[in-house]
Parts: C-alpha cells; structure tokens; sequence
DNA sequence: CGCACTTTTGATTGCTCTCAAGGGTAGTGG
DNA sequence: CCACTACCCTTGAGAGCAATCAAAAGTGCG
C-alpha cells in the first residue's frame, strides 16, 4: 500500500505542483532580508488609491452604515502603509497604538505562546479589521501581525477610534455587533476544541481557507495563501506530524491535492460532511 | 498507598462534611417539584427592594458610569422575577427576548450539545449579566441559565436595551468593553483547552471560583456553591471520572479539601503554580 | 554541491475517554 | 423508624487519539 500511495502521489502532485505558485510567485519569507524599506519595492507591494480606500473602508464590518460624506471623513483619518510578504506589522506585547485594516494583499495574525510556537493563527483578507480592536481597554498588542504577501495596510490610532465611535453611535452598535460576532465565533470554536478530533478541524479549517482565499482552478479550489503545514497546525491546533498524516489520508481519499505549500480542495462536499460529522 | 488515602480522606472529610453547607442550606434540586410559584416560597428565594436594585444595576459592567438620576430611569425599565433553586429561566434556543442581571443568589448558565451533556457551564453572582447580550444580533438563546441557588434576576427587554445603547453612548461604550473583554477570556480559554492537559485546567477553575464565589473558612477558601463533579467536568470540558481522580490527587497533595457537592481550597499558591505550569 | 527548510513516515509514549463495577449518601415512602 | 432508590463519587482496566521523538526524502537557494 505504501509503494501505491508513493506513485499515485508522485503521478499527482509532480505535474500539479507548480500551477498554484505560477497565478502569483511572490517573494516568500526571505524578501523581508533582502528589502529593507517598503518604498525600495515596487512589484510586490500594492499600493491604495483613495478610491480603493473608500472601496476598502466601505466594505469593513465597522463602516458599512455610514454615508458617502462621513465615509470620507473617516477615510481622512486613516494612514496608510505597505509591506514586503514576511515583514513584520506589529508584535505582540508593543503599545496597541492602532487599529488597521487590511487593504490589500494578505495578513497573518499569530499568538505566540510559551513554547515558542504561534498558535491560533489567523489569515485576513482585504476589509478585515486587526490590531487593537479587542483590547480596547488594553495597552498592548495582544497578537502579532505580519504581511502574509505584501500588501497594503490601513490604521487609524487608537485615540481617533475612540472619538470616532463616540461620534457616531452608528459606528459603536456596528463594533459591539461585531464583536459580539467573534465572541460567539471564539465560543463556537471553543465547543470544537474540546471535541472536535483533529481531521474534523482541519478539514474545517481547510474549508473556511477555500471560502477566504479560494481561486478555482480546473475542477477544484486552490487556497491561494502560501500555507505550510506548520502554518496549519497552528491554525487547528495540531502538530506538524498530525497535519501531515491527515492530508496524506484525505489526499488518498480524493479530498484534496496538495503539495509543497498548497493546497486545493477537490470535494468540498464530503469535506464538509466530515467536518460536521454528519457521514456516517 | 490506596488503603492510606481512603483512612486520610474518612478522617479529613467526614468531619468537615456539614460545614461548608451550614452556612446556607439551599433546599437543593428537588425543590422545583415541591414548590411550582415563585410567590409561594419565602425563606429561599430572594426579593429584591428598590435599593438593592439600584445597588446591583449600579455595580453591573454596563451601568456604573451612570449618574443616580439616569440609574433611576434605567431601573424603571427593567422588570423583576424570583426563582427557587433549580427553577429553568431560560432554554437554549428560545427565543431572545430579554437580558438579565442576577440582583441575588446564583445562576448557572450552560450550554447543551449535541451529546445531551451541558458544557461551558458558568456560575454568575450578583451583578454580573446573562441571557441575550452576546446574542445581540441572534434571535434566539444560545446557552440554558438555571437557577442555581435560590435567586432574585432583574430583567430588560431587549428593545428597550437596544433603545438605552443608542441614547447613552457611554453604554454602548462600556457594553463594547465588556464583549471585548469576553472576547479576551473566550480567547485564552481557547489556547487552555488546546494545549494545557486537564489537571491545570481544573486548578484553575478551582482558582476562578474560589474567587468568584470563596468564603473563608479557617485557613481555607471554601467554594460556595453546590458543584458536583459533573458541574465541574462541563466547566472544565473534562470527564467526570477525570475530575474526580484529579480532584483526589490535588487531595493527596494537600492542595484541596473536597467531598460530596464541595470543595475549599488549601493552598492556592500552589495550585497556582501547577495552574500555571511554573511548578517544575 | 551543500545547507536550510519542508514534508513525510514510523515507533513510542502519555493523556484522557469510555466502559464497568462498587461504595456512600440523601431523600422517599411505607 | 427503616428499607428503598436514585444519585453522587471513586477506582480500575482497556482503548484510542494525538504529541513527541527520530529519521529520511524532497525542494529551493546560494
């Protein structure tokens, strides 16, 4: 059985291994030693309009009510700042001056832990708000951030947050709303945990990749976000080993493709069934 | 080593067995079935006068930064409801129609799952909120709150909460910071069930209610309120019968006293240390 | 080519759940 | 008052999942 896993892997993953990477090679880890300064880059890092701003804002969970004028006006009071994939946005621990929201491009979010290793990691996408929305009342950064691909960052400074929400109720009800979102979402997922064995969740986790970041490709999703299993088992709550063995199965079972870096969801329907425990 | 144990247990808690109950002899589960009114039981169920509702509302998250005049109008909005031990507020999945502070006694929330076993149990005393705050936007209840000592619950609907967030914008603001902060506990409760094994887990929920619900009692903090080993085991996502062997070995170690439906704590420094993982 | 990193696979170990059985305790009803 | 019953607590044995340790193969880069 292993010889025919080898080569039915070796058949399906060699011929399909560099499709993901080709739509976008971005730089990857290393471009945060090579560039220094995110002026010294031009193809990687993208860069707002203020239409795209306004598009952006607009479409974030907070801004969504206001009018076109008063959007402006909060526009006004946001900076602006692109990054090279792997480079550094903020680090937990450090004065919480900002919350941002991601304009373009891709963020990582990670809490490190004691050991050493990040866990709950999250993956955010243009209009998604991080930084220092749920420590409101705290001092620090709670999490770290880094730029998954390059990309292109929108803050505002804690203080002209505060004013804003006082300013506009609207504003206010829209962040208790979404806040209380993420608390029934941190609920939900603290009911998996403690269940929930490992395939479930990563097959959650792989699904909810698929629906963030997906491009389809031929039959199937590709989650175009360089994912590494150690990126993954951070993100579900597993060991490398353990995310490892369960792609390896769910590859055998025609799931999913994956290889070096990428993964592609074949059968987003019986993934589900398994993710929800409903397959018997 | 077995017959050891069970002669230090008789003569540790055979003794002790009365006392922590003495304090106040709630009349238990069965009360529900002798007694059907709230109107019809005086002496276990609390009733509250119009200063101690003012007192409570004042020392709840959301209204302490209200002037007394504005305290007095809130009051009026909310309505009054007196439950004997053991006595159903609310049912998951009802519908959401108010939110609710505990002015006296103790209530217990949980969360049913699908394998008929609650989980994510809480105890709330005087003061804190329950019902539909983190369902701001959901229709219906998510999580069951029983009545779990003899206790008077003061409750608003939530149209007229709603109605109070929008005048007052320090309401909204504080009711903001307390989702964050939920937020916040829900996270690091988050990376506890991912990672931390199941005796740190207890200890420090042993810690929380010791906190939370402790009365002094000779050198120890007695936990008041009436939890079985299957309360603790839904708090703690735990089996019972984990519980109840980590329960007895904090016991061998000197660090807890415990018997039928109690527990005190001896040495919190201690279980401190082993909730923590800095005990080495 | 050598180095660093990612991924895979195997073997072992430990934690916790489940199943099972027994003893203790409090309320019930005769 | 006493047996009865239902529930709570404890303990043991076994099984399963996933982490850890260990090793090897594949991949990209200088």
């Amino acid at each position: 059985m292993d010889g025919e896993t080898r080569t039915r892997k070796a058949a399906a993953r060699k011929p399909a291994a560099r499709k993901p990477a080709a739509g976008k090679p971005t730089a990857g880890r290393t471009a945060s030693q090579r560039i220094r300064t995110p002026e010294a880059v031009a193809p990687d890092v993208p860069v707002c309009t203020t239409g795209e701003r306004l598009d952006v804002l607009g479409s974030a969970p907070f801004f969504s009510r206001l009018s076109p004028p008063e959007l402006e006006q909060v526009n006004a009071l946001f900076g602006q700042a692109s990054y090279a994939a792997g480079q550094a946005i903020h680090s937990a621990g450090e004065p919480a001056r900002q919350l941002s929201i991601v304009a373009a491009g891709k963020v990582r979010v990670a809490h490190p832990t004691a050991g050493g290793q990040d866990a709950r990691l999250a993956i955010l996408g243009p209009g998604e708000p991080f930084g220092s929305l749920p420590e409101l009342g705290d001092a620090t950064y709670r999490d770290a951030a880094y730029a998954h691909t390059g990309c292109c960052v929108l803050s505002i400074s804690a203080e002209s947050f505060h004013d804003l929400l006082q300013r506009y109720p609207a504003l206010a009800m829209a962040a208790l709303e979404r806040t209380a979102a993420r608390l029934r979402i941190a609920q939900q997922t603290l009911e998996q945990i403690s269940a929930v064995p490992a395939d479930r969740r990563i097959a959650a986790t792989l699904l909810a990749l698929a629906e963030l970041a997906g491009r389809a490709e031929g039959g199937a999703t590709v989650i175009d976000a360089e994912l590494s299993r150690k990126d993954l088992a951070a993100m579900t709550g597993a060991s490398v080993e353990t995310v490892s063995r369960v792609l390896a199965e769910f590859r055998r079972d025609g799931l999913i493709d994956s290889g070096r870096r990428w993964i592609s969801v074949r059968d987003p329907v019986r993934l589900s069934r398994l993710a929800h425990g409903t397959h018997a």
